[in-house]
DNA sequence: GTCCTAAATGCCACTCAGTGGCACAAGCCT
DNA sequence: AGGCTTGTGCCACTGAGTGGCATTTAGGAC
């Protein structure tokens, strides 16, 4: 089977009608989820819905919770397969997966919000839906163990280093916390709210480890705040 | 219903019992799941080796994850009420945090090893059984949301700020980097190894923002190895 | 010790996510 | 157009998980 994208620009007509399949069971799952919970609409209500089969579904997701987690999980990818690809010059591994997750953040933004607006659905659902939330930060976890992979290829460190995991596992945290500052926020955020959330996060980073109870810290930690005002 | 544990020091008779079923639950599980896999031991047979109904299963554990996942449960659910009974002097949360964590963990020990072995066989199925995996970090995320709102409680700290769930976060990080570096150890790692390797990472946490490719940091990256000669 | 009540257990029927097998349909290539 | 590969739908089934309810067990009052 020769693939003649190349010439044409497209993909197959079989990539692009499981593509569509793949889109419409994630847009109706989110909003029949949303409407009436996860546990109030069987699969067989989904699949009837959008006329596949259940058999195709699970050709498609590996559960039910992965139709919701879908659209953060394509971020997660992006992010690892950026990693793939990067130079690492002599600035902290740290500022550079921060800039590189930036990145594949900004890039998620298919101009028109809907990717914003599914993460939004998503975060919702998986807010009140611990089987959802448990598959989404699995297979975060997974993600991260494959760019360590990387990370330790990359630059030749050792398995028994810590730092490169307990980096990433920063940088997902950061992720989380600007995920949860964006819905929270008043109204219908925008996909750059995200992005500048997550800025005001990663600047708060440092102090994690040195903020105290009362110490002269206190006038900085409105940095996520102020970002909101952007 | 009184119950005069004061007068006695001890549990009534059905909490006693309660205990005793969990506890053969766990134990019975966690032997057939790692002879013949979490998914090839169903329930039924769970329940009938261990001479209870399903339905009793299931008023002690939410689901057939948890019956795994329930010895590290036992000890974030430690922490947690640990962080309740916290006195925050002027030093960083991070470091309070840090402290606890160790000795909760330090207290986990039993002093026969019985919780350091179930943790042992938890640890192997979550990294072979996905849906185990994403429970204990489901729990572990539910565990820590609570905690930050005991932190932001106590310290009159902002909503907004998200500094305590980034400290948090990373210290769940370097337990669960501590974690894979213990289960990698050669032979039947003791508890007193986990308490070590926990503060290997601890120590590594600092150059986790600041490591990068090639760096004056070299020599401390071994920090994890050396605990390992304690 | 007896009796009553509260709490725990077991049994049963059931739902629904998830799986595997296989026939049929659709797309691709020559 | 024909043949082959890939994808889909149908079906039967398993096992986790749930709710209802009768029975058993433990606890407390007298």
């Amino acid at each position: 089977m020769t693939t003649d994208i190349s010439a044409r620009g497209k993909l197959p007509l079989r990539e692009r009608k499981k593509l569509r399949t793949r889109a419409a069971l994630v847009d109706t799952a989110l909003a029949l989820f949303t409407e009436r919970g996860f546990d109030g609409v069987t699969l067989d209500e989904l699949c009837e819905t959008v006329e596949v089969s259940k058999r195709t579904f699970f050709r498609n997701f590996a559960g039910k919770e992965q139709v919701v987690s879908a659209p953060l999980e394509a971020m997660w990818n992006g992010l690892r397969d950026d990693v793939e690809h990067l130079e690492f010059g002599h600035a902290p591994v740290f500022e550079v997966l921060r800039e590189t997750l930036l990145a594949t953040l900004t890039r998620m933004d298919d101009g028109d919000g809907a990717w914003a607006a599914r993460v939004r659905l998503s975060r919702e659902l998986a807010e009140r839906t611990p089987s959802v939330a448990a598959h989404e930060l699995q297979y975060c976890d997974r993600t991260s163990a494959a760019v360590e992979a990387t990370l330790r290829r990359e630059l030749g460190l050792d398995p028994g280093d810590p730092r490169p995991r307990l980096a990433l596992d920063l940088l997902v945290a950061s992720f989380h916390a600007a995920l949860r500052a964006w819905t929270a926020r008043p109204g219908t955020p925008a996909h750059t709210d995200l992005v500048a959330d997550l800025r005001a996060v990663f600047a708060a980073v440092p102090e994690a480890l040195t903020f105290g109870a009362h110490g002269p810290s206190g006038r900085q930690h409105h940095a996520a705040r102020d970002a909101q005002d952007e």
